[in-house]
DNA sequence: AATGCAATTGCAAATCGTTTGCAACTAAGA
DNA sequence: TCTTAGTTGCAAACGATTTGCAATTGCATT
């Protein structure tokens, strides 16, 4: 008798299925990095992904985090963000297109969602005789001080 | 509807009068990066700039086209634009802010502005409980066909 | 299970845009 | 003109990322 798996956390997409599916190898590395992204829940850059890398499998190389990033993106599995003044930094693709709002002080990063200005740009764009193939909206603040 | 064409063409501030208010050296090299950066109405890179630049004056160096926009930035006479996957590129502050739209096949920038935009920024950060310091808004599109 | 081979790896070296150390030069106030 | 701190050009250093290469490995094939 087999049993469902429970469906009710967050989506959790099974990546090494859908390399498979994309003819690519699953390496022993390869499976460590994907565990480590389809767990986390930040958006941690190259060099914390490797570190977290290598607490599970010591011979793991930057080198191939690297490559693996690069790999996943292009597979759309992933998305890469380039915020100001710090290396790139990843998120696991799948939930929905969201912004983000940087802490300049703490370098948090808070996400956020606006249906009104995702519209409002796709409007802008369409006067300009443009059609959004991507886009960038990244709010750089400091918490307000509750006087 | 947001009509009115902004004033988004920079006009043309004394810089040399700026920095010697500041009481920082009007040097010749900076006299040259000075005028090109006045005259320019696109979003030249470091590179770019130390073309037209000697063009001027045979002996102006890389490094000081790239130490000139780093204390034209800090002084707020120019801003930086850090566009997916190229070097930085700058243009004059003065100008009434804008965002850019970038042509994904001809890497041609286009300002554009909406203060709709803007007042949702400032009320999604002020829920967050955050104020904006500053923010970078980039589309990145292709023309639309007309067929 | 053993074979064959292209895909993948770790490592070091290379790359790119940008910054920096330093000795020579120069702007600008006295 | 003198003085000196600010500025320069040059080359080397930099940080993030990519790449060449020989060794290794996943996996389709026997
Ligand atoms: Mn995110
Ligand atoms: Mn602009
Ligand atoms: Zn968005
Ligand atoms: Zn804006």
């Amino acid at each position: 008798m087999k049993k469902p798996a429970p469906n009710l956390a967050p989506r959790k997409p099974d990546y090494e299925k859908a390399l498979r599916k994309a003819g690519i190898r699953v390496t022993r590395p390869r499976k460590v990095i994907l565990n480590i992204l389809r767990e986390t829940e930040d958006h941690p850059d190259a060099l914390e992904i490797f570190r977290r890398a290598e607490q599970v499998d010591k011979s793991i190389s930057l080198s191939t985090v690297y490559r693996t990033m690069k790999l996943l993106e292009e597979m759309g599995a992933i998305h890469r963000h380039a915020f100001e003044g710090g290396p790139s930094r990843f998120e696991q693709a799948g939930g929905d297109h969201h912004d983000h709002l940087i802490d300049i002080e703490t370098g948090d990063v808070i996400e956020f969602r606006s249906d009104r200005i995702e519209q409002l740009q796709q409007e802008i764009a369409r006067q300009l005789g443009y059609d959004i193939v991507h886009h960038r909206l990244e709010l750089y603040g400091r918490r307000r001080r509750a006087e």
